[in-house]
DNA sequence: ATAATTCCTGTAGTCACTATAGGTTCAAGC
DNA sequence: GCTTGAACCTATAGTGACTACAGGAATTAT
């Protein structure tokens, strides 16, 4: 006597929304559930666990398809750990990429916001440093 | 005589793509260049200025709604520039909020790595942590 | 029994591009 | 002047990761 439950009370339980667990299932991530005589759907304790590890994958960034990478990996539980470290590993690379680039966005606007002059749009320093180059790290050239 | 040039040195002078600038100018945030005999657009200097405008404010994290808002605002160079520096401002909070997140999953990948057994999949930490809650900010229970 | 809520499917919309198809125009070399 | 190849044109579809809606059917609460 499995306890089951609606999609509406495992997208409250999990903390997500009952499209975001369609669209799982739609995309292959959770597996189809049962149904009920009247077509809905009926979820278990372990549509629960794999919802609850999608969304927690996802909270640390990683995209669906590195999701679906580690659930395939965890169906082949003999199989060395080295690919899903690798998976974290790649992961946390980019995390800390987005981070070092973040601060560099924050001294960057920190720099324009404190030189606000407060006076008019014509003025205005904001509007002036995203016209021009700043630290700006693209590589672009006026057209002389 | 204005030096005017394609959008294929309009994109290689800025560092954007040619699909990217025809892009902007579908949404409006790019005027509509001049033709050419032959149908193709030819850009001055004026347009290479509002792209590289975008291109920065793009790059600062700004959405293309935020770049528009400030375009307008800097056609009516009397108005007072608070409304620009609250943009900046707004973004600023943004891009903090982004960091501290990101910091976070900086933290729980850290953790999650260091307890790799490098064993098999069946006692891999990186899918027990992503499974589990750890620091997990979700709001969720376990349907008991 | 009726009303309100939840559920169903299918489709379209979001954001900020990116890619493709199928054609036209331009620029360089001969 | 001609040819060839690169660059350009429009229009449409695809991306990722959902979100929103329309129009119904089922369930739950009163």
């Amino acid at each position: 006597m499995e306890r089951v439950f609606s999609i509406g009370k495992l997208a409250t339980a999990s903390g997500s929304k009952v499209e975001t667990i369609r669209y799982y299932e739609s995309i292959g991530l959770l597996p189809e559930p049962e149904r009920n005589a009247g077509n809905q759907r009926r979820y278990t304790a372990r549509h629960y666990d794999r919802l609850t590890f999608i969304l927690h994958a996802r909270d640390l960034g990683l995209s669906t398809e590195a999701v679906r990478q580690l659930i395939d990996l965890s169906q082949h539980p003999d199989m060395p750990c080295r690919d899903a470290d690798e998976i974290a590993r790649r992961q946390l690379d980019d995390v800390r990429q987005r981070i070092a680039r973040l601060k560099l966005l924050e001294a960057e606007l920190e720099r324009t916001l404190s030189s606000c002059s407060h006076g008019t749009i014509a003025e205005c320093k904001v509007i002036e440093a995203l016209a021009q180059c700043g630290a700006c790290e693209r590589h672009h050239r006026p057209p002389r």
